[in-house]
DNA sequence: TTTCGGGAAATGTTATAACAAGTCAAGACG
DNA sequence: CGTCTTGACTTGTTATAACATTTCCCGAAA
């Protein structure tokens, strides 16, 4: 083959930047930079780390560590003694990643939308709710999710008060349409607990949903903490599983 | 605290042994040596790593190596600038690692049982389960799984006939026990995907289970594959929620 | 006695080298 | 013409050094 993608000893612009590590600079530059079709040849086919290694003046393994969160989140896929490539469907909508409820919905070729049916501080909390957050009073956002305006999910939110005052100061169409952890809000997220069950609907929900009374119900429990190990949020949230899987896809690690 | 746990250099038997890793020659010495209550003081606090390291022979960072899994696994809990700990509540049923289902029904304290209802080669398939393993015909086995006598869960596992020849071969018992893929079958397993979803219980797994017909239930769809991409194991299986939930923490890796 | 700050000790992060193993095509060989 | 072998090229794995950051005790100063 020997494409020689890009001139070789082209110099990268944002590289060689302050405190940010080399490795992340670099990811971030290898993204944009495939974005524009530039490091692939026509086949999809990245520079081989060498390449790239010597590209960006750093060690085979650093542009390996740069790289691996990328084929993680599936934007490429590495085939041993051939080359690393890009990957022709991107989405895959796992948990890992927290999953981003409108983007899941967009990527099933829905729209997205939510109508608001509970929102502000309160006292009276449901069960284990003041105990997973850590506090007296609680900021709550109930919503029912909507694609293509049919109702598929009822979440509700918690968070502790001064998150929740810092989301009022928010336009409140980006607390309906997105779920509010999902663009940062300055909080650095460092991890997340997933409960998932099954129930039925109640006649409330039922009717909110669109659904019989005893329908099936897939319900997740969600509680996101910072990275002092505070809770930034809990969800807690019933979806319909006609609409709503989830799915796990785990590669193992070091064995 | 300065304890001196172990004889400085007293050497252990099983590292500098053949073909397998040092770190992972290491991990599992550390674990069989922490269970008999060694390399640990009364505090539940392990040897530091440079003292591991010293003790082991190795350096710094592959005791890292070593360690990290199982603080992964939930066996310890590392601290910044104190040390790394014994935890006080083990199990954490967590699905990425690939969910035992005896173990995790014995950490719930009940005793795991099982009795088979279907066995065999079969040609007749469920939906997908050709696609999806690829294969004409498959072995199958369908189990009901008990905790303490009482009927928790419907599993439906479907194998490519070579794998479920070795099967038949085994003791049944064990079958009849074990999660199949559980224990090392010689088969190595690279990546499983699994799908989660919510259903209701119809007339015949109601009577099994031992509930109304239209309860809940937790279903899980799961493909094993092993390194070379090959199918080796599809199991369905539908849970009751009350006794079964799903559990993902996952902590935010090299952003 | 209390407070403040320095420093030792511990884990966290970043970057590296050296070797292992798979892929694929060119060329030797029947 | 087909088959086998070799070797260059590529990703995978293992082990390491050096430095950053946090914790916490202990001694000096108020």
């Amino acid at each position: 083959m020997k494409s020689s993608l890009i001139a070789a000893n082209a110099r990268h612009q944002s590289v060689a930047e302050g405190g940010t590590p080399l490795h992340i600079q670099i990811r971030e530059s290898i993204r944009r930079q495939v974005k524009k079709g530039e490091l692939i040849d026509a086949d999809g086919r990245l520079m081989t780390e060498a390449e790239l290694g010597r590209y960006f003046g750093v060690s085979r393994i650093t542009i390996r560590n740069a790289i691996s969160p990328l084929v993680h989140e599936g934007m490429f896929a590495r085939s041993r003694g051939r080359g690393t490539f890009l990957r022709s469907n991107q989405p895959e909508n796992w948990v890992g990643r927290l999953m981003g409820f409108s983007e899941t919905i967009r990527d099933a070729g829905y729209e997205a939308g939510a109508k608001v049916l509970q929102q502000g501080m309160t006292n009276r909390h449901d069960v284990g709710v003041k105990e997973k957050l850590q506090e007296r009073a609680v900021w709550q956002l109930k919503r029912l999710r909507l694609a293509d305006d049919t109702p598929i999910a009822i979440e509700h939110a918690f968070y502790p008060p001064d998150v929740g005052l810092e989301l009022e100061k928010r336009e409140l169409i980006k607390i309906i349409m997105y779920s509010v952890l999902e663009d940062d809000l300055g909080h650095e997220i460092a991890e997340a607990k997933q409960t998932i069950g099954a129930g039925l609907t109640d006649a409330t929900s039922a009717k909110l949903l669109g659904v019989k009374p005893g329908a099936p119900l897939l319900t997740i429990e969600r509680l996101t903490l910072g990275k002092d190990g505070r809770a930034l949020e809990l969800l807690r949230a019933s979806y319909l599983p006609e609409f709503f899987r989830l799915s796990i896809s785990l590669t193992r690690r070091a064995t």
